[in-house]
DNA sequence: CTGAAAGCGCTAACAC
DNA sequence: GTGTTAGCGCTTTCAG
């Protein structure tokens, strides 16, 4: 490097050269700047005129210490990559915006020993709640949430017992309903497509959910894969080929989500392959992104944003009344009838 | 609600309680949980025994006061909802995984005043180090970040002053080359598809970079077109039928990102047309989601985690040495032909 | 190897 | 309206 662009290392700025610079007490100081208890305008003028001048920022850390109150609320959820996450960030914020609280994401990857570990450094900043995906925990992680004293409400799922409070859609429902809408169609011959992994516990309970409601008649899987790793749309492409090589007489394809779904729908036009006629297909997800598609892939919605938001509303609320919990909220996921699955 | 589920609204635990548990002072229990210093073995169990029996999860924010130091790295990004900076996030995880550092990210939607407000809340948590997108920030917001006095890299771009130090790609020489891959390929009547944000800088240096090589070689954009909101894939479509249809002899089409290219070019498969015989396409991003795709787009990679890691790095070898400054890494994006631009 | 004392920068609670 | 006094829960520093 040619020069030191860093500026020197100054001590950061504290209320008391604020309060030195404006000649007010740095009580008061305090109380301007968080817009607390009566200030006359003419000292509330002269502490903001030597905060901006100073270009002081307040430190949260010895606020929050000495208030005892820390406004974070903790995101817990298992991956950014996938478009569904995004979308529940997204109505989580929507809601906290309106108050004082902030959402602080910490990303799992799956796996159980990293919710562990992000929890653990998330609690130890003590938020004032915690929203996290699934109901699936280790002991570890739900003996620190049930012993952190706030709200935790657990997004996505509501098949099984919840910490606190739950909202989410049944997956197994869900896999039943799409079940119950194929066979309506007719299909028999039905090809189950997802992903290697064992941790998502939401796409097991819907393939749990959909075996279960072929089998109430008499139906069962007539192939499955799984993949990891890779492209989505390419492993859908060429796990869509495998399958429908190895079983030819398949006339459905299910797949764990859209984007695999939409790699299998690609094939299928490819191959000059009848959809929904020779073959049907449906996701799972409802996403967005494959509007476009040319054809559009019968899919089942998560109500994401929806969940974000009502998880945000209890977070919310419990933090301002310090009263509720044990709050159970069931979406209902809607089928997306599309263009690759037979009405009625 | 029917019962309280919540537990007692018990005190959070402190050192106290696990030093009066363990018969420790608190100061060697602070030792044994921080592995600072040296102690026996035997209290060394006796204060992890009592810690765990507790549920002990020690307070971050009386830590962080207290020693001045918070592990905390501030990552703004205008959006989590396109492919890119998740990306990003994972390279710059790689890197702190391996420090004691911690990521926070904070989302500013391409809005400035967003980005102010973001800053904000973030410095007043005094972070190690700020990771920033882009070379182009509100006056407030710049002075906000020279003020911090802690390393600051700007990333994605490098067209530009930066603050303190930057990693990225010049997007001007990004668009340079793909103008130059273009016209090597013989095409003339270019047309240019891309997002209504005036605020997406790095898209409007792509762009004019493309039409500064452009017209270098006495080449004009034959028509645009920009979108905002909606399915990027559906977009794409919409837009290329659009331009085709006003503008039919345009022989290429330049998208600002992969995702309005792909649908871009599943339009002209749908349409017959020969793709890159009659029209070439390309894209930008490098979008692995899209491999999959009938036809692979040409497109240009951003470098995305590897911009991730160079800058965590940058952060992490400065806040452990305390040295270093206006570092700059320009990477090179590489151009990927894919099946939609000719070679050579 | 262990402990006691003195804050970190702010705010709650109370005086004036 | 404004100022004063105590901490918040931890770590630093220094003494044993």
């Amino acid at each position: 490097m040619t020069d030191q662009k860093i500026a020197p290392t100054r001590r950061p700025l504290t209320l008391r050269d604020v309060s030195e610079a404006s000649g007010v007490s740095e009580m008061t100081v305090s109380r301007v700047l968080r817009n607390r208890g009566d200030v006359s305008e003419a000292t509330r003028e002269k502490v903001l005129e030597a905060a901006k001048r100073l270009g002081y920022v307040p430190n949260k850390i010895a606020g929050a210490l000495a208030s005892q109150r820390v406004n974070l609320v903790a995101v817990i959820i298992p991956s950014l990559s996938n478009m569904v996450f995004p979308e529940v960030m997204t109505g989580i914020s929507e809601v906290l915006d309106e108050t004082p609280l902030q959402p602080v994401v910490g990303v799992t990857n799956y796996k159980p020993e990293r919710e562990e570990k992000v929890l653990y450094e998330m609690l130890s900043w003590r938020p004032s709640g915690v929203i996290i995906a699934g109901l699936e925990h280790s002991d570890a992680s739900k003996a620190m949430l049930k012993a952190a004293g706030i709200p935790v409400v657990e997004i996505m799922d509501t098949d099984g017992q919840a910490i606190d409070a739950a909202v989410g859609i049944s997956h197994r429902r869900a896999g039943r309903m799409m079940a119950q809408a194929i066979l309506k169609a007719g299909h028999r011959r039905i090809g189950f497509l997802g992903t290697k992994m064992p941790l998502d516990h939401r796409a097991r309970k819907r393939f749990e959910g959909f075996t279960e409601a072929l089998a109430k008649e008499g139906v069962e899987i007539a192939d499955q894969e799984f993949y990891e790793g890779g492209s989505a749309l390419a492993k859908g492409r060429e796990m869509t080929e495998a399958m429908l090589t190895r079983t030819p007489d398949i006339d459905f394809l299910y797949y764990s989500n859209d984007m695999i779904g939409a790699g299998g729908l690609l094939y299928c036009l490819d191959q000059g392959i009848d959809v929904p006629g020779q073959v049907g297909l449906a996701g799972f997800n409802g996403v967005e992104l494959l509007d476009g598609l040319p054809r559009k892939l019968a899919t089942m919605d998560a109500c994401r944003s929806e969940v974000g938001r009502a998880a945000a509303k209890i977070i919310a609320e419990r933090t301002e009344s310090g009263e509720g919990g044990g709050e159970r909220i069931e979406l209902s996921p809607k089928i997306e009838i599309g263009d690759t699955l037979k009405r009625r």
